[in-house]
DNA sequence: CTGTTAGCGCTTTCAC
DNA sequence: GTGAAAGCGCTAACAG
């Protein structure tokens, strides 16, 4: 009826008594520094195994005595998302200070690939771990391949360089991603047939190309009756983003849906409204897009948008800081923990 | 460019010197205790001030030594999501053993008020926290103010008992989650009309009261083409469940779409594919459930549910944990990231 | 009302 | 290779 899932208030005292050895021994063991004889090691192994000994973090903690400092390599300019992300840093900062972590945002260009794999470069003497919101590029893979060599903790953060030995990828599955938005996009359209748009930042963004990528996937497979029109490339920008969509809605009449996959989402937005009061008779277009910002809140709940694609920013902003804390302290990561979802957003469950 | 989010390297030490007074003294200042003039208080905290001072959290727990027991007061029989919670506890165990505390579970009959008010009753002298998965009634609101008057810490869990004086809920909006699964299913019938169906467990039960109540809100408000029929008490288990749905759906050949709002996931299941073999010219019925588990994964999957209403598991053991550390600790609660969000699950973004 | 002091369990010199 | 001992910053018991 009742079970207990833990225990352990053994100390290392209490090891080194069992193994027959000194404190000093016993931590040497524990955490696989030089100078132990192989047959000590293990006698210090086996009486840590028998009684399942987990030391004390909090004294570890307390005795090692640095204070830690991490760097936050963010995108400069106004990405919402971004600023997101960097807010909820600010709202763990009490939790950061009991703790003696340092946090540090810096901004950078985080498209031009020299500038970034410069910017990283700098950092390597003064932080022990970098969270970075990566461009894939040889350049960068460069950048935090040496990082890592020089013994800094490297997590991507949002976009990731899977070539790169970076230590963690804080973000989410984006072929997924974009598979979810077809979905949405497919079913909401209830069984009307058509065509349905795409606008992207750019096809050479990593996270972009493979959002399009899933999208297409689901598309091809599950609705024969809605045809894809070839991307439209905003770059992120308002003004471009509804210029491009308001020209095609022009010459497509029989546009349904619109997958919005990267920023511009404003322009986006006042392209669907002005065909939407121009022509009324025709039903709605489903609109799909990514992120809950002022932005998208407003648009889910005036019913122009039909569902938001999110990665939860402050689950992101603090799985960054845990797993860079866990890999310093050499401690083991929660994977299920710091693993980030794709949310689904409609109005009835913005958060 | 670079913007620091911390700092403070100082201890008690140098707030005491500042303030002209001991450690002693500024340590009964920073946990409100007794005996230290009014006028010295004022000096000790405003030294803490002027530095944002912040405890060092690890020197606290150490000091403090006492190793702290948390009970979870659960259902007991099979039911899969409480098992994931509890799953999900144990994944913990070496988190947990690093921290020194202890979580034991405890199955009782949450059903019964009498006997869950007697469960919660026992637990005060030997727990510093306890969370438990509560019905929503007057003894049981008692057994928990009771426990919260002789100090111990309560967080109530996936249900909550909002009249009693539980420290903290850690669980979805029930509301919200049966608006969303309402919004689902019309969208997702796409413009059909017919009628709904609702499979609950008891309408007595808090949660599913909740659900079904937001499910008609969003029914009636936005949906007019779909008219709900009256609900099924499915007691939550499979047979029962089926049995009633089978009659339903004989009895109405228009049903468009179905909103199980509680477990009896395979009974409801199975009724619907029968249906679909013994008639199969006519259009799936759109079918949305609660959480996911190894058989909604499976229908999810196969096409037969079409989203799944979830609040993620894991995340609520580890919140109702670090909530009711928090609260033991006297530590401010991380409120954004402690709330459980409404997670709408399709086959493309099952975690 | 206030101060002094002995640890908490680990890490890290420095000796042997 | 191994051990002894001095803290890390806070808490709590005890003295005054």
């Amino acid at each position: 009826m009742a079970d207990t899932l833990t225990a352990s208030a053994l100390t290392l005292k209490d090891i080194a008594r069992q193994a027959g050895v000194s404190l000093a021994t016993v931590d040497r063991v524990l955490h696989n520094r030089p100078g132990v004889r192989p047959d000590t090691v293990r006698r210090v192994r086996e009486a840590i195994e028998r009684n399942a000994f987990q030391p004390h973090v909090a004294a570890a903690e307390l005795a090692r005595g640095r204070a830690r400092r991490f760097a936050f390599v963010m995108p400069s300019g106004p990405n919402p998302f971004m600023q997101q992300i960097e807010a909820y840093l600010g709202e763990m900062s009490a939790w950061l200070a009991a703790r003696r972590l340092g946090v540090e945002t810096i901004a950078t260009d985080v498209f031009d690939p020299s500038v970034l794999a410069a910017s990283l470069t700098a950092l390597a003497d003064d932080y022990d771990g970098v969270a970075v919101v990566a461009l894939d590029h040889p350049r960068v893979r460069a950048a935090i391949d040496d990082l890592v060599d020089a013994g800094t903790k490297v997590v991507t953060l949002v976009s990731d360089v899977p070539s790169s030995r970076r230590h963690h990828y804080v973000g989410i599955d984006n072929i997924a991603a974009g598979r979810t938005a077809g979905a949405l996009v497919g079913r909401l359209a209830g069984g009307r047939s058509g065509k349905v748009a795409i606008v992207a930042g750019s096809q050479g963004l990593r996270d972009h190309a493979e959002r399009i990528f899933g999208f297409n996937q689901v598309m091809a497979a599950e609705f024969p009756g809605l045809s894809v029109l070839p991307v439209l490339e905003g770059r992120d920008e308002d003004e471009r983003s509804g210029q491009l969509l308001t020209r095609l809605l022009g010459r497509h009449v029989d546009i349904v849906g619109l997958y919005n996959v990267g920023a511009g989402t404003q322009g986006v937005a006042k392209a669907l409204s002005d065909r939407a009061s121009s022509d009324a008779g025709r039903d709605k277009v489903v609109f799909v897009g990514h992120d809950v910002t002022a932005l998208t809140r407003r648009l889910l709940l005036q019913g122009v948008m039909d569902a938001a694609i999110s990665q939860n920013p402050g689950h992101e902003a603090r799985a960054a800081v845990r797993v860079l804390l866990a890999l310093a302290r050499g401690e083991p990561i929660l994977r299920e923990q710091e693993k980030i979802r794709i949310d689904i957003v409609m109005r009835d469950n913005l958060p």
